[in-house]
DNA sequence: TTGAAAGCGCTAACAG
DNA sequence: CTGTTAGCGCTTTCAA
């Protein structure tokens, strides 16, 4: 079965290719193209499996069909799902999806958002670093549609589509509070990110409504390469004597994941002696021991809102006004809070 | 900051389109142009953030240096962390991964195949359905590169990177025989995959080796769609007084995790009752109460491997030899065995 | 060393 | 209704 190409069929039929072109575009009728010719160049084209050369067609279109995704890493669950709804609505929409992962360095995102450029991707979806804002800036003066997923810049206005981190995680203090815990910690990463300082502020904010102080003590902010290593001993502090807490919040799975580990070495019964939840989860949460409570997000919503929106501006182009999306999340409650 | 282009730079520099196409692809002393000439037009194309076009690029070489995977689903974290480690891997050998779920459809699949040819991926690395057997000999045919991972076609000679389903499921079983289980059960999918099948294999030829008897109340297979809500009586079955086994084999993380959901709900306890072990794991498995044992998957060398093995066919198109890797599996064991 | 020109495969005015 | 023609932006012979 040997390639076939839009002007041997054309030369085959006795066509133009035009014609053949139009047709095989939809835009027969419109052009008044015989139904009988029509039908002629579609058999052909069916039987001999003619494939246009998507390149030959994004070039001459000056489009690609083709969504570009960059994440901070595709291995994370969280992006993982979100991805995968993406790609499900990207497809309905006749869009493919080109993804990478930034590995949550500025340098590396610039570059990806440049080699989607490059590549001619019709619009860009980003979970940004948020490190990038002269390049952010760049894209949006330059009428390049694209929709910020995740983590958005808040002085810059853009599409977005993100969760509500600081009502999320008073949702989760508070509800550890109702529970008759006084004196929680936070787990979380040092971090620059909006969603992750909204998350601390939502905890901080629960506290300090209820007339409880906040110290170092009781809040500890890890690196986010080094967390694994540096949650024992995070731990270890924050269930001593001195500080002695009643129950942690953590600001993400991964850190919920590697806190418990550490609680269970360090012989902390959860959550009797010290209550957790999470925001976000793993889909093994459920079975963990004890389960864990979290603030589910929603990623079906979030993949399928940021595509259509995409969408939405690379084909009408009214990249004008700004989407801003911001979907809330879902307390599960699990044993690991002590109810 | 406009787009500028090839013609743009040659008209701003008084040269020739050659002439900086040349240098700008590392060809100029290939092509004896002088080093002062290269240096004015890299300077150049630098400073006003040159960006070629790749459609054009890619039209022109026949080639994208662009990968398509394909996968049942990228958001299995099995399967998006090997799309992490492809990706990684195909960034530093200079390639893009375009990526699409095939949701275990075969004409899903199919399709997802030619659309990505069309879009001129330079090869293909595919986690199969198995079911497009007529597709895979096509792509061979034309000598196209492409290599399987995960899940290959047992009868035709293709590049493949596979994992020892057989042996990591024969060892799984042994382990559990080893610990005094007499009655294993088997949870796996009703599916034609040979890595299925495999895992099947390897869990009754552990068994027959042993001098024990297999019988369909301990062998359940669920539908891979409807695992969950099949997962409660095939549990409910196996561990009642008829069947009454002590150990359970899922063959996939999934099933696992539903399967140790409902032993939970039956208020079977694991390991002292049954003892259970899955087939590849997922993040939390070593949180999960209790930890679940485990024949772990080697996602980033079946990744990285594949990547090589497609960059050196596409590269050096010397895709005559079939490069066949079968990986081995590390077993884990943890509380779920009883030990 | 350099440049003109053809061509990759497809689309889209425009003229007939 | 159909065909001619001129690109899309880049690479690459081939001749100068």
């Amino acid at each position: 079965m040997k390639k076939i190409f839009l002007k041997d069929i054309a030369a085959e039929l006795n066509l133009s290719k035009t014609a053949v072109s139009l047709v095989l575009n939809n835009r027969g009728d419109e052009n008044k193209i015989s139904k009988e010719t029509q039908k002629r160049i579609l058999d052909f084209a069916q039987k001999n499996n003619y494939r246009p050369n998507q390149m030959a067609r994004g070039l001459s279109l000056g489009k690609s069909e083709t969504i570009g995704l960059i994440v901070p890493n595709i291995s994370d669950i969280f992006y993982a799902r979100i991805a995968h709804h993406i790609e499900l609505r990207a497809k309905t929409l006749g869009y493919n999806v080109v993804f990478s992962s930034s590995n949550e360095d500025a340098k590396m995102e610039k570059e990806l958002m440049y080699s989607m450029l490059n590549r001619q991707v019709d619009g860009l979806i980003i979970a940004s670093t948020q490190k990038n804002k002269d390049e952010i800036l760049k894209l949006r003066e330059a009428n390049f549609p694209f929709v910020l997923i995740d983590r958005h810049y808040p002085d810059i206005k853009t599409n977005y589509v993100i969760v509500d981190n600081f009502g999320g995680s008073k949702n989760m203090t508070q509800h550890l509070l109702k529970n008759g815990r006084r004196n929680i910690g936070l787990v979380s990463i040092k971090s620059e990110l909006d969603a992750i300082l909204q998350r601390r502020l939502g905890y901080e904010t629960a506290l300090v409504e209820e007339g409880l102080e906040i110290n170092a003590g009781i809040l500890k902010e890890l690196d986010p390469f080094a967390y694994k290593s540096e949650m024992k001993d995070a731990i270890k502090d924050m269930v001593s004597g001195l500080t002695g807490i009643d129950a942690i919040v953590f600001t993400t799975h991964y850190l919920a994941a590697s806190g418990l580990r550490e609680l269970k070495l360090l012989d902390v019964k959860v959550p009797s002696e010290v209550a957790i939840i999470s925001f976000d989860e793993l889909g093994a949460f459920d079975l963990v021991d004890p389960p864990i409570s979290t603030s589910k997000q929603p990623v079906d919503d979030i993949g399928n809102l940021a595509v259509e929106i995409l969408v939405n501006d690379i084909e009408k182009k009214n990249i004008k006004i700004e989407n801003q999306s911001i979907l809330q999340t879902q307390l599960l409650i699990r044993k690991s809070c002590g109810v």
